[in-house]
DNA sequence: CAAGATTGACGCCTCAATCTTA
DNA sequence: TAAGATTGAGGCGTCAATCTTG
């Protein structure tokens, strides 16, 4: 007869190399729906913090809001006023600070965008009954608290 | 008074936010571990990999198994064979292929990237009880499933 | 000096174009 | 022609160094 074995250390991992997985699924899935409006994740986001600010925002702050580097949110921009979707502006109070101020080009895009990615959001979660989408909130809540 | 808001929405894209945050966590946590044995989850699934193979792999067949695009493979072996981890061998019965050995530089380095990658894992998994851990992996599971 | 932003270099991923060999 | 790999360009992230301004 063939000996049970220790399942627990192989199937451990695999939870969260799954979740790693399903992550990942879904940042793919959101890319693709936003591609053909022009947009990324990246972009959406910087798009949503600055759309629903009341004046333009400093670079600073900006990195701030989307938890990333400095430098990042540099050529975020930069990609960002290439397509003509926001514009820099100076900071007149702080010479050192650099604003970025969304077009209208960019309010548009953004609504788009927003439209794209909650039908796709929407068509993830169809694929989870209510009450798995709750259990699932809460469990990855208690590893998000627990992480470090 | 307030009327009731349509809180539905705002909660969905939340689970699928969190979940995503949750997979960026997980990964971050084992960069953070295999960094100071100057690897990355890329590279130490690369020599997984190689470190199981019984001879050295063509480049083509790496790509599939690590589920990325040839090129990607390409630069990996390159930063792979700088640090001496893995040679590239020529084939002998095919000329377009190249193949990737592992050195037993690369299968030191192997092993002291899993034992902290095993590490850290149950680092992680000592935040949530065995049921959750279970739970957890079938509605990620179904996720998997249903995205196609 | 410290705080803004930028630059340059790098990791890791993609795609399109290219080169060599089958 | 098609299948191997590579190259070049670009997105998105990091860090270290630099430049300007407070």
């Amino acid at each position: 007869m063939k000996q049970i074995e220790p399942l627990e250390q192989v199937s451990a991992s695999a939870v969260l190399d799954s979740l790693v997985m399903a992550g990942r699924m879904v940042e793919q899935r959101v890319e693709e729906a936003l591609q053909p409006h022009g947009l990324s994740a990246a972009k959406l986001s910087a798009l949503e913090v600055l759309a629903g600010a009341e004046e333009p925002m400093a670079l600073g702050v900006l990195s701030h809001r989307l938890h990333c580097v400095r430098s990042n949110i540099t050529q975020l921009v930069d990609r960002l006023e290439a397509e003509k979707l926001v514009r820099r502006v100076p900071d007149a109070e702080d010479r050192r600070s650099v604003r970025a101020a969304i077009t209208q080009e960019g309010r548009n895009r953004y609504e788009a965008g927003c439209r794209a990615l909650r039908e796709v959001q929407s068509q993830m979660l169809r694929l989870l009954p209510r009450s798995e989408q709750e259990t699932l909130a809460r469990i990855v809540g208690r590893l998000l608290a627990g992480g470090k």
